[in-house]
DNA sequence: CAATTATTGACAGCATACTTACAATATGGC
DNA sequence: GCCATATTGTAAGTATGCTGTCAATAATTG
């Protein structure tokens, strides 16, 4: 605690939880693309892969909903991830609005192949921390992630994808 | 654990430590702003306008380690934040190619007038966490970013601004 | 069925975050 | 003092992450 009202220091800075969310963040991006750096891949698109992988035909906007990503960013990332040859757009037959998402075989190698790279980053992260205190910090981080999951302005909806498997073509 | 090794789920992104980070970040930065969307700053701008009232005179580079920044990304903070009129750039006397950087009174006014929220914002951070997990998350935290510091592309480097509080003028 | 409302994707704009490159300037060794 | 090297700020380019807006299209409702 500060000695008089007025005066800021670094200590504001430094122990607040939002800055050291936003330097772990930093810290994170790092690891993963020195990690990764062969195969041409950002966390984010790498996420977005797994999920149309894991939903063939999903459209973007529900795509945004399954890993908590603003849409109109979700937009450059498909269109990266399109150009680079890692994902089809098709058009939907029954909706014209929407474009159904699809991971091409050349995604689908990828992914198998960056795998273990990915692996290795996300234990890189934690790996200071002694094996208790790991799962200590990733289960209260789940737990908070999850418990302010309305706070951020793109909630986590993981559901949505699988109503949509049931309705489109 | 999933049953084929070539079957990637949803999983490999949810209970990923990097995506938990990133989440915890964008939900951070959700809060602080909605806290604090009266005054018009964000929560990069509040961190370096913390620091320069904290070491006035103090340079970009030097800024850009004491609050683990990016120096291409904080010019482009600084201009704002000078934009805006909360700091001044001088030029200093010693050496042409660095511009000192001070605090005016409207951006010791601003940050006054913020604390309340940037406290409210950071409280909420953690708030759905029990107080004695709140704590253990920070601590578990501290020392993670501490000792991935170098992992960092811009560690933290504290000292360096008092270095330069003692040659430059 | 027509009119309102909602959804979808695209775009423009702002703000981080990082990379590389560059010009101006300092600093070191010689 | 001169030259190789380092530092500083700036800029261009890429990639998230968010705010808006917009047109096309769907869905709903009277």
């Amino acid at each position: 605690m500060p000695s008089k009202s007025d005066n800021v220091t670094m200590d504001a800075v430094y122990t607040a939880p939002g800055y050291l969310f936003r330097r772990m963040q930093q810290i994170a991006v790092a690891i993963f693309m020195e990690e990764c750096r062969a195969h041409d891949l950002t966390p984010v698109q790498f996420a977005a892969l797994v999920a149309i992988q894991t939903h063939p035909g999903i459209d973007a906007t529900r795509l945004s909903a399954v890993i908590a990503f603003d849409r109109s960013t979700l937009g450059n990332v498909i269109e990266r991830l399109e150009t680079k040859g890692y994902i089809e757009r098709k058009p939907s037959s029954g909706d014209k609005r929407i474009k159904l998402l699809y991971q091409t075989r050349a995604g689908a190698a990828l992914l198998r192949e960056i795998m273990p790279s990915v692996d290795r980053a996300q234990a890189r992260m934690l790996q200071p921390l002694k094996p208790a205190d790991r799962k200590t910090l990733m289960a209260l981080l789940t737990q908070l992630v999850d418990l302010n999951n309305e706070a951020s302005r793109v909630p986590l909806r993981a559901e949505d994808a699988l109503q949509h498997l049931g309705r489109s073509g």
